[in-house]
DNA sequence: CGGGGGCTTGAGGCCACTCAACGATAGTGG
DNA sequence: CCACTATCGTTGAGTGGCCTCAAGCCCCCG
């Protein structure tokens, strides 16, 4: 599912600064967006500030697909990020004649509702500990590179994509560490190594 | 189980009992179903009973599509419901020729996903009052007649849907009644009038 | 009429939040 | 190169919102 092997679209590039924005929501969706290097993340807020960030970016994944104009949520570079993008209505000239690029938009959609799904059963039903768990193994399923997970993204970050507060995420993470399942690099915090994956799937009761 | 007939005809009716199971999570997705009348509960279950209802569908809504040929919930008749069901094949069928039915497809993904996202906000960051007050609006928006807001599912579906307990949920209820922004019809607890919904949106924080 | 499910309400507990202090690190400007 | 500051992370103490446990009522239904 790689956006660049049509050779119809046109491709330019884009590199963002640590923390600044990508897009807003409710603005007008322009481009669809792959990440190239760099992470992004994607939230909404309430009023008072409260945020519940729904995702994070990776080199690879494609966001800002809106399928209708608006975008509904605002999107911000955790770390510098490069970005390619494509204007949104090259992507719908293409599909009005070609139902194969719609196929694809629509299992690109499947899977980010999937995600969605999986975690709104996260942020309505589970524990702090089976929550930090389970963000564990969904970076190091994502991003793990040489046995180290390398997290772009603050503790705030991870507490504001889990529905939690970010000392109770840290809390979770040392009693992780405390616990032996996982351990962390140089006094690098965002640096860590899953000892035990075995224990650490464990203690998030899905998957 | 009672959903063994074999309907010969691509598009068919079907009733289910209250309580009783449409289809299961992990099953291969034999069909797309259409409320015709009732309420369907769409739900994911952790291993020690924990459960997430993810949605519900009242008369008009379309549930059980998968792009992908497995279930990622259970549905269950919350009451008496009689849905109109239609083979998946049948759809992939046409899709194949008919780029339009793709578009309805994903133009559907995209609103589940839609309903999706903003729940991930109200799980991830609202307060009990908050999610009740978001849930009584939504539910006046796609259900009410007569100006009586009358709720076909328990407390206990609500909390689940909410990511609450019955006893929050029943709480949260009494309290609005006490403020004057809801009552009761009779001795029927599910049978809701909404005396001042700006009161009402206004305890929501969003939207 | 008895049984069970659903709802409410109260009392108490606990998990996650709030508030706070502190150390470490990185970025900035003199 | 060194303060200086801001950001980030950890940890402790105490609070509180929601949960747990329990009792009781109502209504439906067999």
């Amino acid at each position: 599912m790689t956006a660049d092997s049509d050779p119809m679209v046109s491709l330019s590039e884009f590199t963002y600064r640590r923390g600044s924005e990508i897009y807003g929501e409710k603005e007008p969706a322009r481009y669809v967006y792959q990440v190239k290097s760099g992470t992004v993340r994607s939230y909404k807020l309430l009023p008072d500030g409260r945020r519940q960030i729904s995702a994070f970016h990776v080199p690879g994944d494609i966001f800002g697909l809106t399928n209708g104009g608006i975008h509904r949520f605002t999107t911000e570079a955790v770390v510098d990020t490069t970005v390619r993008l494509i204007r949104q209505e090259s992507l719908e000239a293409v599909a009005g004649s070609d139902g194969t690029l719609t196929r694809s938009l629509l299992y690109m959609t499947t899977m980010n509702l999937r995600h969605a799904e999986d975690h709104m059963l996260l942020l309505g039903r589970k524990t702090s500990m089976e929550r930090v768990a389970a963000f564990l193994i969904e970076m190091d399923r994502r991003l793990t590179a040489a046995g180290v997970l390398a997290l772009p993204m603050t503790r705030r970050d991870i507490a504001d994509y889990l529905g939690l507060t970010l000392e109770t995420v840290s809390r979770s993470l040392s009693h992780l560490r405390e616990l032996g399942i996982l351990g962390f690099i140089d006094n690098n915090q965002r640096h860590i190594v899953l000892l035990d994956r075995k224990q650490l799937a464990a203690l998030d009761r899905r998957n």
